[in-house]
DNA sequence: TCAATAAATGTATTAATTACACAATGCAAA
DNA sequence: TTTGCATTGTGTAATTAATACATTTATTGA
């Protein structure tokens, strides 16, 4: 499959370990090619060329299997990164030089975010190179990428403030507590405990379990289950979240 | 200047003729060739290629200047669309053969929408086949542009609900009832006279005039003004941090 | 001068948001 | 077995925002 040489997708991966939102970077090197020495280390996006004849929503799914093994999960485009010096930190160009002397230099890039819950990638080692980083505590990073993961960022605020869709994020079941540090590490802001689960519980599509936490050293909480089912069918009571 | 043949911006211009919202369309005509018999005529987006060596918001910009004759107007880039099969009914492909006969037939285009006062756009010799319909009752649109244009509304609306971005589409002085109108325009819905007021005048950022309305046969009404500088002033002031 | 039109205005009701503190549970360590 | 630790689970009052609603006023044109 030949790649369009002038498009390529990006992913901004959110990844959320109960704890902190991370995100997910992959550990770029440049070697000389004659004498092998490390010329610059940095971390970037999983991103890849579109390939010839393939949807540009094929192609975000696609760079997310290959990247993380994950497949079908939540992806949504957030804006297209097309000025024509996006490549021009002098590190980016020899590492265009070298590793795609092929491409035009003229490469615009769309950005996609997609959430999963940190605890389905798991260390592989495939891709031992690929690791999470708190969002807050990223490494330097290649190409624009420092540009793409803070638009990624603001849009996913956005649409978390209107949309149920943190529960990308978390496992199938999850407490209140879990959900409300998401809310926080996603928006950056607190809640008030008591607010929020009055807030929370009224929701039918957030719906309680028989069950409670097990294997804390503390009381145990209930666990409670997202239905997207239930959410589609009653989407009039609505999700909003002052930022 | 040298076209990149597969990548396009696509404009959706939004107008507000203090009555309601209309979008700018361009006529298109295919004829025959050889007997020059009329095959299809329907309504188009303002597109066009991006040129080599040209970021993309210049190209949506160049694109708008040609189009409309205006110059730095308010442009949102909201979504790129990319599948394969864009371009896929009958019609759509026999005029790309015609008109584009060297165009790949994978295009991915971006979108922009911008908002304008629809009386600055002056029905002109030079654009004669460009004109405005109301956002309600539009005509046959060509490629997928019907979709691109519900996509832009529907991005248009979560901008206007959280920022004051409507002004781009009023004259600089207007009243509270144009304004008004306006967000019901948009956000297809009604609000309440006094409720809506309430709610506006309570914003440091739309200042009254010492001035009225002239030339309208009842009561005139008062005008206002935007400041985009006390907004952002403003906005800032919230960001502070209590002592 | 009258009719028509849209502007301007206030209050009461309801709903949503915010602020705030302590007892209960289960595990782990002593 | 007791005690300490960590976290869950809960209610009420105060504030702010959203909604519903009707009459008088200024201007033009007939």
């Amino acid at each position: 499959m030949k790649i369009i040489p002038n498009l390529s997708v990006d992913c901004v991966v959110f990844g959320f370990d109960l704890t902190k939102l991370n995100i997910l970077l992959t550990k770029r090197e440049l070697r000389d090619p004659e004498t092998d020495a490390l010329l610059f280390t940095d971390y970037t996006l999983q991103g890849h060329h579109v390939l010839e004849n393939e949807d540009l929503d094929n192609a975000a799914n696609r760079v997310l299997k290959e990247k993380t093994g994950l497949d079908s999960i939540f992806l949504e485009q957030f804006h297209t990164f097309g000025d024509t010096d996006r490549i021009k930190n002098p590190k980016d160009m020899l590492w265009v030089k070298n590793i795609y002397p092929t491409v035009t230099n003229q490469v615009i890039t769309v950005g996609y975010y997609s959430l999963v819950n940190s605890a389905k990638i798991h260390p592989d080692k495939k891709h031992e190179d690929t690791m999470w980083f708190p969002a807050e505590n990223l490494p330097e990073l290649g190409f624009d990428h420092a540009e793409i993961i803070d638009k990624a960022l603001s849009c996913l605020r956005i649409k978390l403030s209107r949309e149920p869709i943190g529960f990308e994020l978390l496992p199938e079941k999850f407490t209140l507590s879990q959900l409300q540090i998401l809310y926080e590490a996603v928006l950056g802001r607190k809640y008030d405990r008591r607010n929020f689960r009055k807030k929370i519980t009224q929701l039918k599509y957030i719906i309680p379990l028989d069950e409670k936490q097990t294997g804390v050293a503390h009381k145990p909480a209930q666990v409670f289950i997202f239905s997207k089912d239930v959410y589609e069918r009653t989407k009039k009571d609505k999700l909003g979240f002052p930022i």
